[in-house]
DNA sequence: GCGACAG
DNA sequence: ATCTTGTCGC
């Protein structure tokens, strides 16, 4: 692999990506994750297919795949768009929207995951990780809903969001197809209690229940 | 050179 | 991400 090589492939796939608004009716929605055993190559990707704005489970999918790209701050991609567009391949309908655990737009060449993601699939997707990656923010205020920008080279890439009282907030950025305003009142809304949004929460059970069933 | 660094 | 039990606090 050659990063630089990547590097323009991410400047390129940014260039397609949509900043929205969101377009056409929000009806289903899908979330995903990524399981690894350690050390190995295994990997379990998981979907998830909820109702919108229900948050009612509608399917699950699951997957025991090889890694072939190591894991490199900045590459997140490479290593896990095949195992979620495989996986998202095996859902029965197709979402209108989808939440990934991890950057969007928040991204040195701004191609997080999300972005990648949600380009590749020609689809809308969320970015909402639980760790910053690029950017200067400030902490967000206490209260359930309370944001603030996080800035890049003079930019808003995304917004770091409190989503439950007490408890670290995370970082929402858009992926493809929406803006950023709009990506955090999606997550906001797919908050039932915990700090994560339930497609990506849920998302990250199934992978997890995988694993565990596949070792046992 | 030093520190940072999604999952 | 993963390795791991109990424990403090709302």
């Amino acid at each position: 692999m050659d990063l630089e090589e990547l590097k323009r492939l991410q400047l390129k796939l940014a260039t397609r990506a949509s900043s929205g608004p969101l377009r056409g009716p929000v009806r289903l929605v899908a979330g995903v994750d990524v399981a690894y055993v350690s050390g190995k190559n295994r990997a379990f990707p998981a979907a998830v297919l909820l109702s919108w704005p229900g948050l009612e489970v509608r399917e699950e999918q699951v997957l025991e795949l090889t890694v072939s790209f190591p894991y490199l701050p900045g590459y997140l991609s490479f290593r896990e768009v095949p195992l979620l567009v495989a996986v998202l391949s095996r859902l029965s309908r197709t979402p209108d929207l989808v939440f990934v655990d991890g950057q969007g737009r928040a991204h040195p060449r701004r191609c997080g995951l999300a972005v990648h993601l949600g380009v590749e699939l020609g689809l809308p997707t969320v970015g909402c990780a639980k760790k910053p990656l690029v950017g200067d923010f400030e902490p967000p205020g206490p209260e359930v809903g309370a944001r603030s920008p996080i800035l890049l080279e003079g930019e808003v890439v995304g917004y770091v969001v409190r989503t439950r009282t007490g408890v670290k907030p995370v970082y929402v950025s858009p992926g493809h197809g929406l803006s950023a305003d709009e990506a955090v009142d999606l997550v906001l809304a797919a908050c039932r209690g915990y700090r994560l949004p339930e497609p990506v929460r849920l998302a990250h059970l199934c992978a997890t229940r995988a694993r565990k069933c596949a070792r046992e």
